[in-house]
DNA sequence: TTTTTATGTTATTTTTTCTAACACCGATTG
DNA sequence: CAATCGGTGTTAGAAAAAATAACATAAAAA
């Protein structure tokens, strides 16, 4: 409900989210200069993530270990957005379904995405990494 | 369950924790120099603070509010641990019951605790107000 | 009235973060 | 093959955030 106001607080600095993520702060900065996520900042222009930056990274973590490179990280990114959406909208699907993606999968994904820049496409996710440790 | 692995898990600044329980940075300080609360330090020193830390925090303001000084809240927070500890062996209570706590109740807890520094006193409970929030 | 308590304020130092620039290496491309 | 590009490492210098410590103070307690 609100808890999606819960997780976009901006709560910690960099540094956390280096250990959180084990990624550098080269990279998280990297990441956002490309469009991949948008950290809030301090008044004196210090990064700020919330939970939802700190998923959203080890997303692409995982995406970049599956050698998807920045453009295709977004059109993902940008997917899951619009899953998102809808989702909250129709219905919940079993757990397991949306947890995994199979590299099977993030293909067709992409392949529909950049084909035809189809709306909802599959709704396999990887969505909620740290969600499901910090609840 | 390891739910408080994670609320235990130190991950933001003083900054942070400010704005979040409107406390000034000196409370704080002063708070955990009088072994009210314990924030994790990193590397170079600096507090890094759990939700459970802010949670504590919120409850000694509300303390504060009711006119308790340093001891008693110390005293009030230390049997909320042992009631903790109880609890989750005994059992849940009504949900209501917990989350607030009168002045009389406070009163008389402290009353118990003071005069035979007893354990196991009543159970009523403040705890969970950051809880709520950040579920 | 003197003391104590909780907090404000200020000064100084240390730690953390920021931006920007340059370097590098593996993969692409001409 | 040589030149380019994309992701990351590294470094330098500046700025922000946080630490400790000392002194100040108003209200409460003794």
């Amino acid at each position: 409900m609100n808890d999606q106001i819960r997780r976009n607080m901006a709560l910690f600095p960099i540094g956390i989210v280096m250990k959180l993520t084990e990624l550098t702060a080269r990279q998280i900065r990297y990441y956002e200069q490309h469009g991949l996520i948008h950290p809030a900042r301090t008044k004196g222009n210090q990064r700020l993530f919330s939970f939802n930056d700190v998923d959203r990274l080890l997303e692409i973590k995982s995406l970049l270990e599956k050698g998807l490179n920045m453009a295709g990280i977004k059109q993902v990114l940008q997917m899951q957005a619009e899953g998102e959406e809808a989702r909250t909208v129709i219905n919940q699907q079993s757990e397991q379904k949306r947890n995994e993606l199979t590299d099977q999968e993030l293909h067709q994904m992409l392949k529909k995405q950049i084909i035809h820049g189809g709306r909802n496409a599959d709704q396999s996710m990887i969505r909620g990494q740290l969600s499901r440790f910090f609840h």
